[in-house]
DNA sequence: AAAAGTATCCAAAACGTTTCGGATAGAATT
DNA sequence: AATTCTATCCGAAACGTTTTGGATACTTTT
C-alpha cells in the first residue's frame, strides 16, 4: 500500500490539513514542523496521489497530443518527431505531462474531440495532422477546450495555432527559381485537404505575378505529400509539359519522388530539371544532389505550440504564432 | 460544471449505486432501468470522471512510455516512430492510454523510475533507448512495476523485454559477406553502452569462427550509432587496414556515414568496398546504391511490447519476446 | 488588564466514483 | 401459510487529497 498524507500525519502527530499545507508551502505552518513533515515525507518515500489531487483541484497537469495520419505504418511523418521533441521541451518547465492520442476519421466519428479530452481530463491539447475534412475540425472551431493546432488556421476564444508563413515561404522558393532564369515552373502541391496547400499555392502565384509570368493552371498538380505522390505527379507533369525547366514541391518527400522519377526518365537533376522542396527533412542533405528546399523549424513549432497552449490554459488570448523559415540552397536547382 | 453520476441518479430517480452498476453492466439491475439510465446518460452527455474512478479502483488504464536519447534535437531516432505506432496499435483494443516520458541521465538521478511511474499512476511502462549505464537500469532490475524493455535484456518477476535476435542477425549479415568471398571484414559497432552491441559482436564473431576466419580485434570499432560515428570510424578503419573489403555496421545510419566517407575517400560502393547495415530504415532503399541490411520489424516490436506489457499487468509471467528479422539484399555489397 | 493581532494548527466537507452489506418485495417452494 | 429464493435496489463508507472556516494560545498594543 502506498504511503498517504494520513500516514505522515499520524507519524508527525499533526492533522492531515497541516501536512498538506506544509508540503504545499502554505505560510500558516511553522518552519519547524514544516521541516519535520518534509523529512518524514522523504523518509517514507511519499508521492502525492495525483488522482486524488486532481479530483479536488480539477487540474491534472496533463495535456493531450492528438495526431492523425502521422504515425500510420508505411507512411510515417518525416518530422513528427522533431515537433514532439519541441513539445516535450516546451512542457518541461511547467511539469506538464503529455498523453498521446492517435485518431483517424472513423475514431473521430466514434468519440468527439471533447469527449476524448474530457475522458482523460487533459487541460488542453495540441492537434496535428488533421485534414480539413476531418470531423474534429468543425468541432474544434467551437470548442472551449484550450487547443493549439499545428499548420491549421483556426483562431477562436480558446484555440490558436502555429505555422510557418507558407505564403511567404512558397513565394521565396518560387522567386528563387525565377531568379535563376526559370520561366516555366511547375508546382507539385500537396493534397487539397490541407490548409498549407492553399497557402503555398498563393505564394507560388504571387511570385509569378510579381515577375510578370502568367499563371498556368496546368502547371500545378495536387497530390499526396508522399514520395509516390511526387513520383507520379512529376512523370505526368513533364510528359505533358516538356517545356517545364523547374518544379517546386510542397514537401521534400515529393521532391525526392521527383528525383526518382527524373532518374527513371533519364533526366539529370539539376542539369535537365531544377527541383526545390519544402521542409528540409534530414534526407534532404543526404541525397545527391543535395536538395534545395525551405527549412521549417519544426522543433520550434512544437516548442511554441506547447508554450502557447500553456498560456491559453492560464487564460491568455490565443494567437497565430509564426515560425521563421529559411530557404536553404543546395545543388538541386541551377541557373539557366 | 460537468455532469456526474449524481445528476443522472437524480434525473432517473434512483441511487447513485444503481447508476454506477447500470452503466458498468452489473447484473443486479433490471433491463428496463438500465436502458433508462443509459439513455439519460447519453442525453446528458455524461463522461465518467476517470480520476474519481481511478482513485477508488486503483486502476488508471494508462501505461507510460519512457524514452531516452530518442527524440533529442539533432539526433532523432530513425525508427522510434514505427515502434510508437506499434505500441499504440497494441494498446488499442484494451483502450489503454499512453503517456510519454522523456528522460536523460540527470532526470533519472532527480526522480527515480518508481517515482516517475507512481506520480502519474501508470499501471506499467515500456522503456526504450536507455543506455546500460543509465541509473534506471539498476532500478528496473528490482522494480515491481510491470515493465517491458525494448532491446535491453532484463527478465524478472515483473519485467520482460522484446528484441530482435541480434546474435543471429549479425551472424547472417556477416555470413552473407563471407559467402560473397570477403575475408577481411570490418565491423563498425554501436557504442559499448548498449546491449545490442555485444550481441551483434557475438554474431559477427560466430560467423567468422564458423568459416575459420580468425577474429581480429582491430577490425572492430565501437562508436555512436549515428551517421557521424560511421563516417569517422570508416575513415579510420580503411586507413589503418586497407586490406578490408567489406564492413558490416550496427546501424543503417552508420552505414550511410560510411557511404559518405567512402565517397570522400574516392572509393565506390560496392566496387571498392562492400557495405552492410542494420535496421532497414526508410532511407536504406532511397540511397544509391540501395543498402543491403538487416530488417527489423520495428512496428511489431512496439506492438508486441504493448501486448506483453498488458499481459504482465494482468498477472502473467514476463518473457523475452523475439521479433523476426530478415536480411534484405540490395546493391551495397558485391561478390569478390 | 483588557483588547486586538498574529502564528499555528485542525475538523470536516468536498471532489466523483465503486463497492460492501444489507433491505425490500414479489415469486417460488415447501 | 410459512419459508426460502430471487431480482432489484439503496445507504454509507472508502479512495487521498485540498480547502473552508474556525479554534487556540501566545504577543503586542492600548
Amino acid at each position: 500500500m502506498a504511503v498517504t498524507i494520513k500516514d505522515i500525519a499520524k507519524y508527525a502527530g499533526v492533522s492531515v490539513t497541516t501536512v498538506s499545507r506544509a508540503l504545499n508551502g502554505y505560510p500558516d505552518v511553522s518552519e519547524e514542523t514544516r521541516e519535520r513533515i518534509k523529512k518524514i515525507a522523504e523518509q517514507l518515500n511519499y508521492t502525492p496521489n495525483s488522482l486524488a489531487r486532481g479530483l479536488v483541484t480539477n487540474k491534472t497537469h496533463t495535456v493531450g497530443l492528438v495526431v492523425s495520419e502521422l504515425i500510420k505504418p508505411g507512411a510515417y511523418h518525416p518530422f513528427f518527431l522533431e515537433v514532439l521533441a519541441g513539445i516535450k521541451a516546451g512542457l518541461k518547465k511547467d511539469k506538464y505531462d503529455l498523453i498521446l492520442f492517435t485518431v483517424d476519421p472513423e475514431s473521430q466519428d466514434a468519440t468527439s474531440y471533447e469527449k476524448l479530452c474530457n475522458d482523460r481530463k487533459v487541460e488542453g491539447a495540441i492537434v496535428e495532422g488533421l485534414r480539413l475534412s476531418d470531423p474534429y475540425i468543425k468541432e474544434i472551431k467551437k470548442t472551449q477546450i484550450p487547443t493549439v493546432l499545428i499548420d491549421i488556421p483556426i483562431l477562436t476564444d480558446k484555440v490558436g495555432y502555429v505555422s510557418s508563413d507558407n505564403v511567404q515561404a512558397a513565394f521565396e522558393a518560387t522567386s528563387y527559381l525565377i531568379k535563376l532564369g526559370h520561366r516555366n515552373i511547375g508546382f507539385i502541391n500537396g493534397h487539397d485537404d490541407a490548409a498549407v496547400s492553399f497557402e503555398r499555392l498563393e505564394g507560388y502565384k504571387k511570385a509569378l505575378k510579381k515577375n510578370n509570368i502568367p499563371y498556368k493552371e496546368e502547371y500545378v498538380v495536387f497530390d499526396d505529400f508522399t514520395q509516390e505522390g511526387g513520383y507520379n505527379s512529376f512523370k505526368m507533369l513533364v510528359f505533358e509539359h516538356p517545356e517545364i525547366t523547374a518544379v517546386f514541391h510542397a514537401s521534400d518527400l515529393m521532391a525526392i519522388g521527383s528525383f526518382k522519377a527524373a532518374k527513371d526518365l533519364g533526366m539529370k537533376v539539376p542539369d535537365d530539371i531544377s527541383i526545390v522542396g519544402f521542409d528540409d527533412i534530414e534526407l534532404a542533405s543526404l541525397i545527391t544532389p543535395g536538395l534545395t528546399t525551405i527549412r521549417q523549424d519544426t522543433f520550434k513549432m512544437g516548442y511554441n505550440a506547447a508554450k502557447h497552449l500553456l498560456s491559453i490554459i492560464k487564460g491568455e488570448k490565443p494567437q497565430h504564432i509564426l515560425i521563421p523559415h529559411k530557404l536553404v540552397i543546395r545543388d538541386s536547382a541551377r541557373k539557366i
